[in-house]
DNA sequence: AGAAGTACGCACCTTGAGGTAAGCTATCGC
DNA sequence: GCGATAGCTTACCTCAAGGTGCGTACTTCT
């Protein structure tokens, strides 16, 4: 989606944080429990590496998780989530309850 | 965004439905009173009509709202919103107080 | 006669999110 | 020495959403 304008409207911004492909699996992996960078992707078949640093990071940006690097050799990183990042995953469940009741609207309305 | 895989969540269901760039500004207008084509288009400055009737008849298809043409000359078509599409819109007034709350938060943050 | 309003459809172009592939630092196993 | 693993970065490519502009059938206003 393209948004700029701040759209007087907060789905605006709440869609900013959470628009990316990625980031609503993300949330909600997280919010079972912290996991590293490499768990993560193994979590999410098919995400890019790129991608996937790219939409953590956003979300750190946006404080939805926080980022724990470990100074060692090899590197050892850890992404858990944020009190905000739960509220929004709160605030996403409400709308994908909605998204599941629309499917069976779907299935019923194509059924008849 | 760009989902094809029904992904499970039915988030992505949801977002399907309101995904568009003008469709949460239509549903809100929508949702005070039915209006016209051309009333749409003044409310939503920026909107092109290609856009503008690609949306409503995606939200059409998608049971949010409903279109009744009168068949006047000038043509005279009007939309109004559905019960569904009411419902949707509760779920996007929780996203949309989350975004609020979100901004605070970020801007609270910029303070310190 | 000419302009403007109504509700679109069609052809073309731009833009940015996401995908692909490679490289990088350093260690461990064979 | 060769490859694998970890957590990235960089450069390039793709593709669909959205924007731009024109056409349309008919009428009413000036």
């Amino acid at each position: 989606m393209r948004r700029k304008e701040p759209d007087s409207c907060g789905f605006a911004a709440a869609l900013q944080a959470i628009g990316g492909k990625w980031k609503t699996s993300l949330l909600w992996e997280l919010h079972l429990r912290p996991y590293r960078f490499a768990e993560l992707r193994r979590l999410l078949p098919g995400v890019s590496e790129k991608v996937l640093t790219q939409q953590l990071r956003q979300m750190e940006a946006d404080g939805l998780i926080s980022r724990r690097a470990y100074d060692e050799v090899p590197p050892r990183v850890e992404y858990s989530i944020t009190p905000l990042g739960f509220s929004l995953n709160d605030a996403v469940t409400v709308m994908s309850a909605w998204g599941k009741h629309h499917e069976t609207w779907k299935s019923q309305r194509k059924a008849a």
